[in-house]
DNA sequence: GTTACCCCCGTAGTCAGCTACGGAATCAAG
DNA sequence: CTTGATTCCGTAGCTGACTACGGGGGTAAC
């Protein structure tokens, strides 16, 4: 039950991973992804592992770490240095869930302010761009960072 | 029961805020925020209406927001229509709301490692780093952009 | 064996969002 | 009135994450 380990060009690579070859060699440029060697005068083979490798950047980056930070978990990927990786993602966690509070808290302000609008449709004042003058302090006063 | 409204200086406008002066003319020249007319031949004051622009910009950036969409969402104060405030105002709510949901499933991924991480502990294997490299498969599948 | 596509490699451009530079004008302290 | 910090303004440079270009060479389908 071993999958098969054939070898593929970059473009095909590429279309696997569904990214460009030029992020690829951007990867690589970055040290995210290991170049393999040049058999004589020829083109290069990547393997399973290369793949591999881009799904975990593209993991990675949707998680919110930065290439710079992918190339820290990178480090970590023998396993043996989980309470590294776990201290990493804790701090990404922490900074996620202030974003969503954040978000949440203007999502109830435009609620509001949205509504108000509908409400008094026709007057020659609107409530949304009124409300907005001031309106906005009280719904995220000193939370802002 | 109203705040003085003493004006300022570029320079102390930009202490206030926290932020560099060449930012807020950065800003400026993006027209999130308007150059006040220049006393003859003289210096520009700011008055506080600025410094709460700056704090609007700010948190609205912290959330995600890119500098073009600012902008969009500053045109809900300046704007006269109702109706394009509100339709502004609607969109800006979907897409916040678009926002706190990837975050969330964001978030329930990124703790789940990180809690497999926890009760792991010791073993030779990281749970984070072996999800990354599965592509954390179990957690959101296709919903991943 | 020719043709069309793909790879290699280096360099350069893009986009967002700043950040810095430099020289002239202006203001504030002493 | 001098000195030293700010402001003004235009333009240029930087970071992150790509994306494109171009010329030369390999590969594979017919």
């Amino acid at each position: 039950m071993s999958k098969k380990n054939r070898p593929m060009t970059i473009g095909a690579l590429a279309k696997a991973a569904n990214i460009g070859v030029e992020t690829i060699r951007y990867y690589q440029r970055r040290g995210l992804v290991t170049e393999p060697e040049k058999p004589f005068g020829s083109i290069r083979h990547y393997e399973e592992q290369a793949l591999e490798r881009l799904h975990f950047i593209r993991t990675a980056k949707w998680l919110g770490f930065s290439l710079d930070e992918i190339g820290g978990l990178l480090i970590l990927q023998d396993g043996t240095h989980c309470d590294e990786a776990r201290t990493l993602g804790e701090q990404k966690l922490t900074s996620v869930r202030q974003k969503i509070l954040s978000l949440q808290r203007i999502e109830r302000a435009l609620d509001e302010l949205v509504h108000e609008c509908r409400v008094q449709q026709g007057s020659v004042y609107c409530p949304l761009i009124t409300s907005l003058h001031d309106g906005l302090e009280k719904f995220s006063p000193e939370e802002r960072p």
